[in-house]
DNA sequence: CGCATTCGGTTCAAGCTTGAACCTCGGAAG
DNA sequence: CTTCCGAGGTTCAAGCTTGAACCGAATGCG
């Protein structure tokens, strides 16, 4: 249906490629430093890290899943390797027994206090540090955008059915 | 060895936050778009296209790998899979016969060619459309700056072996 | 000359992600 | 009442990625 498609110029082109390279390596390279001290993905750092931060260090799963951007398939199998280690457990919900909760265990939050320097400085190394403020507020303004109108776009397709 | 690390200020944490959520979703969604139109992966657009953009269509194989910002390893993987599908050959580089290249291959030109409005509509749609020309500047120059960052670590890691 | 290292590339096993199929339970509609 | 549907989760097979081990060909380097 394209007649002909409005390509990219120079600058687009550019700003797309970067942006396409920094999603191919970012990731590894933080998954790689997790792996190596912590023994987590980033993922599963996320998964921990989340839960450590909600009221209760408990969440329901879809809320879960959703904060970390997930499939409440990967993560229901993220979720059996980290509770078969001991990092968290899962419960149903007591407030609303068809709902299941994830609940960090005490050994989960260790876990978490004890990754969060290595992480965070794997964060500025790659990130934070070699940015002006300018630049930090520009790229959560530009992350923000882009990830809602992924969001936007999952939504129109889901309706779409 | 951090004594006290220095933790992400609140501007600086939302910025992550939005990073890693796109990092997340946004590779799915182009994924989904080119699968679903032109079964490939977005990796694998960036190998043909890569090809198809370079002098006869060919690369050697360690160049290809690091425009696509990937392992030897994981390259090597796909484009078996590519050659399979008769998108692309590999064959010695006749200039240095130790070298292998990747040469795209009539049909491989042919999906590329067909598959190129689509990701681009798909990359406009959830980048490049919803900010101004200020901020595709500045994703252009973060995301440069970022991944200079991590090729930088991933140097100085192979360095310090 | 010979030894070792490196470079370019491939292969393999292990682990991870994905999507589809499935299950269960609680409404809503007929 | 019962039938249907959707939301919350789980499971499974298929496919992909990763890292380590490996190979052959050059290129030091002693």
């Amino acid at each position: 249906m394209p007649e002909e498609p409005r390509w990219l110029d120079e600058c687009e082109r550019e700003a797309w490629l970067a942006l396409a390279s920094l999603m191919f390596k970012l990731p590894g390279a933080l998954d790689a430093q997790l792996l190596r001290d912590n023994d987590l993905t980033l993922f599963d750092y996320f998964v921990l890290s989340g839960l450590s931060m909600a009221p209760g260090r408990t969440l329901r799963l879809s809320a879960l899943a959703s904060q970390v951007s997930s499939s409440l398939s990967r993560l229901s199998n993220v979720l059996k390797r980290l509770e078969q280690r001991g990092l968290l457990r899962r419960e149903p919900d007591p407030d609303n027994p068809r709902y299941n909760r994830a609940v960090l265990t005490e050994a989960g939050w260790d876990l978490v206090v004890a990754a969060a320097p290595g992480h965070v400085a794997a964060v500025r190394r790659f990130v934070i540090d070699g940015l002006t403020p300018e630049q930090i507020t520009a790229l959560r303004e530009v992350a923000c955008r882009v990830t809602q109108q992924v969001n936007e776009a999952a939504e129109d397709s889901r309706r779409g059915c």
